[in-house]
DNA sequence: AAGTGGTCTAGACCACCGC
DNA sequence: CGGTGGTCTAGACCACTTC
């Protein structure tokens, strides 16, 4: 990397500098299980103060690449295994990690009452209005998942969605950034009409991911209900112990 | 409460006395998106230092119950939504949460060669033996899931195995915890054998949940393939945007 | 006993929000 | 502009591992 490495934005915080100076040291020259210099040297390698070390330390473990062991120091992470951390994705993003080009068709976009199901999740009055897009998401081009989004009008209505791009982009800059979401993932049959569109057998098995998300703030953003083909999608996370209460 | 209610084990540290005082405030007289005390007058409120009070607020934030925005304040998080980020869970603690008493029916217990499945998960060579545990879990004595366990028998020999014990308990007694795993959930059609198992109809639609344990050095303890029947058992997480690289 | 990570203090300045 | 959270410093002591 050239001396300007850091045109990212607002300007790097001393702790990312020395976590990317440490994530680099690891993929040039060490192996799983090697022991990082103490936080002390790292100190003085860095010319920072500890919890700066600290800090850039304790963004590596979230990221799966170190390990720390009370008592007798730092190693780096095993490899194979990380990275896979339950993330926040599009669709988009999702394939083109797994390799595949992302594209989609517009099955379907109206306006309508909200059922039972999207009222509770979405926490509407009953008929409250809704935004309504169904999506048949391809990888490499064949079909891979079904997609129904529903959002209130008054996050987005239909006239201001525009097909071409990101929902969740537009999302975005239109001051309803998503930031968190609960999923549930159950395994279901699929109808006739799914299975048609999926190319499938009817009555095949398929992974059906429902998600409500959520801004940072709270507020309830869209309910949107993914029907995967079991044969060409797997859903994968990392978890770990801990996380109390 | 008294006042030795931190009985439990070593000692509360005093940014977990500052949670544990914050979590009670807003259980006691707070409702979501109030703003909580400012970092300065909390540190003046439990008489601590302000690096202590961003801890015990972390905390707080990755628990779901607090959310910051920078330049405005803490604010009380959502209800009902959170609380269900992914956490490591054995299968009575799953059930549990789920208001289900928890039991199970050992179907084998057997000294077996690991398949090419086991190996590459494990990280074994072909044929290496392995302890392999297949067990029948109920919930409120019903039929919920077939659970098949590997483990190299180095780490747990047959003859060691205890049937009425917690197996993650005997794990941890034995130096191997569990402390991180990887997950891999899909949709399949369950055979003759399994839905006879479960008491449903063949053909049906079931949940697998494939997992790799390690412990916190990274050393593959196990490989378990969970069954679940799709009408009773759904996967639930919650994520966040973030986790870079 | 020496070295490590874990907790904690008492300051400081910066970036951002709302008035 | 004042108040807020975000970053950072230069120390200190504790708990744990290792020898």
């Amino acid at each position: 990397m050239s001396s300007h490495e850091k045109g990212n934005q607002h300007m790097a915080h001393k702790y990312e500098t020395v976590a990317a100076g440490i994530r680099a040291t690891i993929a040039e020259s060490m192996a799983p299980h090697d022991a990082l210099p103490s936080e002390r040297e790292l100190m003085a390698i860095y010319g920072v103060s500890r919890m700066t070390v600290r800090q850039a330390i304790a963004k590596l473990s979230e990221e799966g690449r170190v390990y720390n062991v009370h008592g007798s120091g730092t190693y780096v992470g095993s490899t194979d295994l990380f990275s896979k951390s339950p993330k926040l994705t599009s669709f988009t993003e999702d394939m083109m990690s797994r390799g595949y080009s992302a594209s989609s068709r517009v099955l379907a976009v109206s306006r309508v009452e909200a059922d039972d199901v999207v009222a509770r999740a979405l926490e509407l009055v009953a008929g409250s209005e809704c935004t309504h897009i169904r999506r048949l998401r391809l990888a490499d081009g064949n079909p891979m998942a079904i997609e129904d989004v529903y959002l209130p009008t008054t996050i987005l209505d239909i006239e201001q969605f525009n097909l071409g791009d990101s929902l969740y982009e537009q999302l975005r800059t239109s001051g309803h950034e998503v930031y968190r979401a609960e999923q549930e993932i159950q395994a279901i049959t699929l109808n006739e009409e799914r299975s048609r569109l999926l190319e499938v057998e009817p009555g095949s098995a398929a992974l059906c991911v429902s998600r409500v998300s959520s801004s940072r703030r709270g507020q309830l953003i869209e309910y949107a209900r993914t029907i995967y083909r079991a044969d060409r999608y797997t859903f994968q996370l990392a978890v770990t112990r801990e996380n109390d209460r």
